[in-house]
RNA sequence: GGGCGCGUAGCUCAGCGGGAGAGCACUCGCUUCACACGCGAGGGGUCGCUGGUUCGAUCCCAGCCGCGCCCA
């Protein structure tokens, strides 16, 4: 048997991952029985990448997926992709401007084919790169959320919408990026800190009793200004309710209201209501009656009702001008600088800009109270559980959803319009219009959100809307694993899609995991330049090492990353490897294997406790506590007592073989985690029947450890510390013999010994002395002190003294 | 502005009512017949600050100071 001293990952990963693959071991047959196990994986985007994120989803998943696959569960990761509209329409858009053509220039048709063309050449990488990481997806069921099938689940969602009344058309306030061209939800809006000055101006009083002054920090939409509003309870403004003012620059006469809406501690306390450009002053203006004035147009520039010298201008430059009138006019009071929060579209970076404009809109209530009642009846639940509420919170105060985007990528909206301005909605396109029978339709250009077909994932990859087995057996899943982030786009949508189309949730399990920034604590962002590329850490590490690090790192809270975690992962892989050589070495074959010995049955009853832990923590979700486990059962109990004390014994094959049945369980543990090292020392194992991927996880074992190895271990504390050698006899000193090989005479400090223990003794006797602890502390905590105490006696015995 | 979370060894993090822990880094000793990506020993911490509750507080409560995230 020629196996290298140091473990080198690469080749044997890749082998591996080919021949899991190549067998089809990753894939699930609804016509297969057991229990389902279902993970419907985050769709990346078609254009992406594995990052970071990526690679620690990844791990935790397939350690959920690969323990359930070795216990016999019927399970299904499903793979896929998102096409991600925005993102992927950017992207193509970038390329046909580097050829001086725009997607305009070319037309609808040509992009969108140009679209395909472009993911048919560089898209979809990123489920290779999940194979690098050993991901077990059953990658025979890749799907697209633009695959014709699936294209056919979103318009039935969408239809099953509108027929339900909840999807209408309105002129509402939308969230505009001025750079992507079209609307975007309030969840793609990325709030950042902004320096602005806040602008004070004054407007004149129509009955020519003084002024009334507003502060902006948005100037240029004064020329879209219909009201002035105030709180109702504002002594200050009281007299002014009802009279009427002169807006500036555009001479309009407004009236100043009352609203409880407006703050009065901000600026003056009265507000400029700009409904066409705010979206608190958009609802005011609903509830009053005002009109919607818009001054600034789809490209961000100044456009409609405004003075000539205003036409075409950016924000900033008319925000100039009115500034400049103000002053010319003696209106401007002052400017001060002012710190807030503004809206910018989290892809592109623009400032939003809230305009009304006539969108698409899904009422989210009905399906939202379905959600709560799932939620909070506890037939799903977030880990960590404080999530729960972050989920419910949302839902409970959720709002329209716009569902149309200006986009020419992704799913166009089944509506159709005849020449009378009825609407049809139909799965497929109609002949004729519903209302009206006319024959001239007109489709709607826009098309629907990617979050809207996202919602459909965890079933229309499995085949919905057509009742196929793998919807009858795979639905619902069992567990979603996500970032804080996607909690509202991705997890809340698909728990009430799957309520409302299915009549059930999708997963009972919500994951959010940790995110790992980077090392400086930032974010770890391409644009900062702080990212980490953990295809460069598979290269470097190996693939076992980085799931091993990656899920170190997987605590509840916010982590930075640290390399030394999946150094850690490495070493372990090697000590593994280093470890199941010993036992080789001595050649491999097979034996019976009953366990004789006290280390062996202590080993064993040492690896089931660690087989009951890993399940407890998986269970519960906690994967960094599950491979820390895993670590000192290998390090410590493994290596350090068990293999030293057999040793002596391993030219025997009886002991080998029973040593082999040991590392056998180790190796199905780790497995989850480290899939590659273990299957590739599986492979060495003599006569194993399956590939480790599908062996059977541990049975519960039954093996009581004696205290011979405690003893054991106890002495060698001292021996090592001290040089002092306590009295053993049996097992417990053969044991010490094997694992210390004491040296000298043994004679050592004996001295700092005693004084040790006798310290302990003292401090034992002192807190069992205090009669208020006695009576007060638990039961079982004064009866461990008294164990205690009795053990340093009984060390003290043995000290012989 | 509302909500959540975090400040524990040089670093990354566990622990969260009864003697301060892990891994790495550091010091010292080991060419022990698997592994120096190893083995053994050791140094290093007013557990952010100030009060309170308790027989007992890193842990619970309040306030403060830092840091981060989510939502508006």
């Amino acid at each position: 048997m020629e196996l290298a001293t140091l473990y080198n990952p690469h080749g044997v990963e890749e082998r591996w991952q080919r021949i899991w693959e190549a067998e089809r071991l990753y894939h699930a047959d609804p016509e297969q029985p057991g229990e389902t196990f279902v993970i419907a994986v985050p769709p990346p985007n078609v254009t992406g990448a594995l990052h970071m994120g990526h690679a620690l989803n990844g791990s935790i998943q397939d350690a959920l997926i690969r323990m359930h696959r070795m216990q016999g569960y019927n399970t299904l990761w499903q793979p896929g992709f998102d096409h991600a509209g925005i993102a992927t329409q950017a992207v193509v858009e970038r390329e046909l401007r580097n050829e001086g053509t725009s997607r305009l220039d070319i037309g609808r048709d040509a992009f969108v084919e140009r679209v395909w063309a472009w993911l048919r050449e560089y898209g979809g990488v990123i489920m290779s790169q999940f194979r690098t990481l050993g991901c077990s997806l059953d990658y025979e069921r890749e799907r697209f959320t633009m695959d014709d099938g699936y294209v056919r689940a979103v318009m039935r969602f969408f239809v099953h919408l509108y027929a339900r009344g909840w999807l209408f058309r309105d002129n509402r306030i939308v969230n505009w990026c001025s750079d992507c061209r079209t609307s975007i939800s309030d969840l793609e809006v990325e709030h950042i800190d902004v320096d602005d000055a806040l602008t004070y101006a004054r407007y004149p009083l129509m009955n020519g009793e003084g002024s009334v002054t507003v502060a902006t920090v948005r100037p240029a939409t004064i020329l879209a200004d219909v009201a002035i509003a105030v709180h109702p309870d504002d002594e200050r403004y009281t007299q002014l309710i009802g009279k009427d003012v002169k807006v500036p620059v555009v001479n309009r006469t407004v009236q100043v209201i009352a609203d409880e809406r407006v703050d009065p501690a901000f600026g003056t306390g009265a507000l400029k209501i700009t409904p066409g450009h705010d979206p608190i002053d958009f609802e005011i203006g609903r509830d009053h009656g005002l009109e919607e004035l818009t001054v600034i147009g789809l490209d961000g520039r100044m456009t409609g009702d405004v003075p000539e010298e205003y036409a075409g201008k950016t924000e900033d430059e008319a925000a100039e001008l009115v500034v400049q009138w103000l002053k010319d006019h003696d209106q401007l009071e002052k400017r001060e600088s002012y710190r807030h929060a503004v809206g910018h579209c989290e892809r592109s970076g623009t400032r939003i800009q809230p305009l009304v404009s006539l969108q698409w809109w899904c009422d989210m209530k009905p399906m939202a109270q379905a959600a709560i009642d799932a939620i909070e009846s506890g037939r799903v639940t977030f880990h960590p559980p404080a999530q729960n509420r972050v989920a419910l919170d949302w839902l409970k105060n959720i709002r329209p959803w716009n569902v149309s985007r200006q986009l020419w990528w992704g799913h166009q909206l089944p509506i159709w319009y005849c020449p009378d301005g009825h609407v049809t909605c139909a799965d497929t396109e109609p002949g004729a219009c519903a209302e009206c029978g006319s024959a001239d339709l007109t489709r709607d250009e826009d098309v629907l959100d990617t979050w809207f077909s996202s919602a459909l994932w965890p079933f229309a990859t499995l085949g919905w809307p057509e009742d196929t087995p793998e919807l009858r057996r795979y639905y619902p899943g069992d567990v979603n694993s996500t970032a804080r982030e996607i909690i509202f786009l991705w997890e809340a949508r698909m728990v009430m899609a799957g309520l409302e189309l299915l009549g059930d949730i999708p997963f009972h399990d919500v994951i959010i995991h940790s995110t790992i920034l980077a090392p400086d604590g930032r974010r770890m962002s391409k644009s900062l330049g702080t990212g980490i590329d953990p295809r460069e850490l598979i290269g470097k590490h190996g693939a076992d090492a980085t799931r091993y690090g990656l899920l170190k790192m997987s605590s509840t809270q916010d982590v930075r990353f640290a390399e030394q975690q999946i150094e850690e992962g490495r070493r372990l892989a090697n000590k593994l490897w280093n470890a199941s050589r010993l036992l080789l070495l001595g050649g491999g074959e097979r034996a019976a294997s009953e366990p004789s010995s006290v280390e062996e049955r202590w080993i064993l009853a040492r690896i089931d406790a660690t087989r009951a832990g890993v399940e407890a923590d998986l269970a519960a979700f906690d994967f960094s506590h599950a491979v820390e486990r895993l670590y000192h059962l290998i390090f410590d109990d493994f290596c350090d007592w068990y293999l030293e004390a057999i040793k002596p014994r391993l030219d025997d094959a009886q002991t080998r073989a029973t040593a082999f049945a040991a590392l056998e369980r180790v190796l199905k543990l780790l497995h989850p985690v480290m899939p590659h090292v273990t299957e590739e020392i599986w492979s060495h194992l003599p006569q194993r029947e399956s590939r480790l991927i599908v062996a059977p996880w541990p049975e519960a074992a039954d093996e009581s450890a004696g205290g011979e190895i405690e003893r054991a271990q106890t002495a060698a504390r001292i021996y090592r510390r001290s040089g002092v050698r306590i009295a053993l006899e049996g097992d417990a000193q053969r044991i010490f013999e094997a694992v210390v090989r004491p040296t000298g005479d043994g004679e050592g400090d004996l001295a700092a010994e005693l004084g040790r223990v006798r310290n302990e003794i003292e401090r034992s006797e002192r807190m069992l002395a205090n009669e208020k602890f006695v009576a007060n502390a638990a039961p079982e905590v004064v009866d461990a002190e008294r164990q205690k105490l009795e053990q340093y006696r009984a060390e003290l015995d043995a000290l012989g003294s």
